[in-house]
RNA sequence: GCCCCCAUCGUCUAGCGGCCUAGGACGCCGGGUUCUCAUCCCGGUAACAGGGGUUCGAGUCCCCUUGGGGGUACCA
């Protein structure tokens, strides 16, 4: 195929991801880093991080930093970019304004690109215009280019001054790695902004100089960019740039459909807010910690409020938001190496049948030919029995360190130094589907004797029901005449039991467990009893028949 | 509106003109194991969007229709 052919032309393979710090990253951008690492690491190339901050109104200080941590948190390592450093910086496009104005001026100069004067009213004007004739607007450069002298004067007088890149006079061919060649009519092609009024350039230009200062051979990157590679490709050519090789990967949707965003978390708050009646909004709004005017907006769908502040609602009403940025699967409890085998497997995949794989297996077997075309939807269920899965292969001293990672992101009651206890608790909870299932079932371990959370669903289904107190007080009679405590020797003793009043296991399990635990679910029985020990386990029972003994 | 891209089970997909009576995985349904929740094991359900061509032969190539998505910014 044509690309293979491409490829070799480069002695080195080098991918770059180059995020917009704006926030969180979300699985989409993660998608996207990962292709370009698994490209590179499959190469023996090089990925660079770059940061593409040249829109001074979105731009976010924290983001970048916190794009980076979610990264690394992914196993995805940059060879360069912000804090590894490299021979191409600096890293963040507002750091590089004097090397864009080298080449602003010199299409300048040449004619290639063009000072413009509208203001916005002037260009809604236009393209009002235009939309009449059915038709968008394609922006043309005047007979006679304004000069210098003419762009300072305009800026005398306080009138906006961009600089607009000429499209050559023809079609415009592209080729692309997944959907092979694209065309582009003349026509259709508007000049467009490569400075803005700020002075910054505009992602176009200053992505396109970048990507040739940075020897970039493999522009990995979403659909969404396809039309912009037609202008990409012009000023390669004007300015006398190589054209690297372009994979526009398909885009990752959401079950509400349209593509997969941040702004779903918001939304789906903003539709549990209004659905439910009876929520106290004053409440509310102090938890967010924000004002009503703001909660209003929100609700009106005027504003979104910053991630944070959707967080705190969510939990002050104890619901789950659907998980978009990396650190909500995180803290839900999901493996990187889930989240990378997942992510790898929307819209690409190794041929076959192969579907769960390492890390390590990935990067061997990737392979640029094998993007699918069409768009995926990414469906949360497959994720989930992907994670049961690598928490399933992954060795137990792995486990650990992701499970404590788990306990300190989301602050949890389990979390000690006892790496003993947290070790076994990982290990008895065996066929558990996320870290969250563990930290849960755990949790009554670290609470009070007498300040045990109970499930009154729990109690009322077996301590209340038939005799089920009168098992508890009997189970801790036998487990009192028991010497030394073990998984087993409490296994027999229970089994022992429920042998003798010709019953099942659960009939003498599942109160005890109520009784220790407070619900019906926690880890195996025996070792949930070997673990709060001898003490702890008759005192739980005395406290839980006498509170619910009457 | 205009431009561009896409189209196999509900979902992710294998398939690159005969190996397809269309394979796998998730989900779902049914059964089994189990002290709870899970896990695990067995079985089942389910797709080539529609219509034209090309060809001895089409899920695979071409065209149209329909449907979905993306773009249409001094965002990236």
């Amino acid at each position: 195929m044509a690309f293979s052919r491409i490829h070799w032309r480069y002695s080195m393979v080098v991918t770059r991801f180059a995020p917009s710090p704006t926030g969180y990253l979300h699985v989409g951008g993660a998608r996207t880093a990962l292709f370009c690492w698994l490209m590179a690491r499959h190469h023996n190339g090089r990925m660079i991080l770059r940061i593409e901050d040249t829109d001074q109104k979105r731009n976010t200080p924290t983001a970048a930093k916190q794009v980076q941590d979610d990264l690394r948190w992914l196993g995805i390592e940059w060879d360069e970019g912000p804090e590894v450093g490299g021979p191409n910086g600096p890293y963040a496009q507002s750091e590089r304004l004097d090397i864009y104005k080298k080449y602003m001026d010199k299409l300048l100069a040449e004619g290639k690109a063009y000072y413009c004067f509208d203001t916005p009213e002037e260009l809604k004007a236009m393209r009002d215009q235009a939309e009449k004739a059915k038709k968008s607007l394609i922006y043309r450069a005047p007979a006679v280019l304004p000069t210098e002298a003419d762009a300072q004067k305009a800026r005398e007088e306080g009138r906006p001054v961009t600089v607009r890149f000429a499209m050559p006079d023809k079609d415009m061919v592209i080729t692309d790695v997944v959907r092979d060649e694209c065309t582009f009519k003349r026509d259709e092609l508007s000049d467009f902004i490569i400075q803005k009024s700020d002075g910054f350039p505009t992602y176009h230009f200053a992505c396109v100089v970048d990507d040739e200062l940075m020897e970039i051979t493999h522009i990995i990157r979403g659909q969404e960019h396809l039309m912009n590679t037609p202008w990409h490709v012009a000023m390669q050519e004007s300015l006398g740039f190589k054209t690297p090789v372009y994979v526009h990967m398909s885009v990752t949707m959401s079950e509400t459909g349209g593509k997969l965003s941040k702004r779903e978390r918001p939304k789906a708050l903003k539709n549990i807010i209004k659905q439910t009646g009876d929520i106290d909004l004053d409440a509310l709004t102090a938890a967010a910690g924000i004002d009503a005017e703001e909660m209003s907006r929100f609700l009106k769908g005027k504003a979104v409020p910053d991630m944070p502040v959707i967080d705190k609602m969510a939990g002050y009403l104890g619901i789950s938001l659907p998980e978009i940025n990396v650190v909500d699967f995180m803290k839900s409890g999901y493996l990187p190496e889930t989240m990378v085998n997942f992510l790898a497997l929307l819209g690409w995949n190794p041929g076959g049948d192969r579907e769960i794989m390492t890390t390590d297996e990935l990067i061997e077997c990737f392979d640029i030919s094998r993007f699918a075309k069409s768009n995926s939807l990414f469906d949360r269920k497959k994720l989930l029995s992907f994670n049961t899965e690598h928490i399933r292969m992954l060795s137990p001293e792995k486990l650990l360190f992701h499970f404590k990672n788990y306990l300190k992101i989301v602050n949890s009651v389990v979390l000690c130094d006892d790496d003993k206890l947290l070790a076994r608790l990982v290990r008895i909870n065996e066929g558990a589907r996320t870290l969250a299932d563990i930290e849960r079932k755990c949790r009554f371990l670290f609470a009070d004797d007498d300040d045990l959370d109970y499930d009154m669903k729990s109690v009322k289904k077996v301590l209340l029901k038939k005799d089920g107190l009168a098992m508890l007080g009997l189970v801790g009679e036998t487990l009192k005449g028991l010497g030394e405590l073990s998984p087993a020797s409490i296994e027999k003793c229970l089994r022992g039991l429920a042998e003798e009043k010709e019953v099942g296991l659960g009939k003498v399990a599942q109160p005890l467990r109520v009784g220790i635990c407070g619900n019906t679910v926690s880890p195996p029985i025996f070792d949930s009893v070997d673990m709060l020990g001898m003490d702890r386990t008759l005192n739980r029972i005395e406290i839980t028949l006498k509170k619910f003994g009457d």
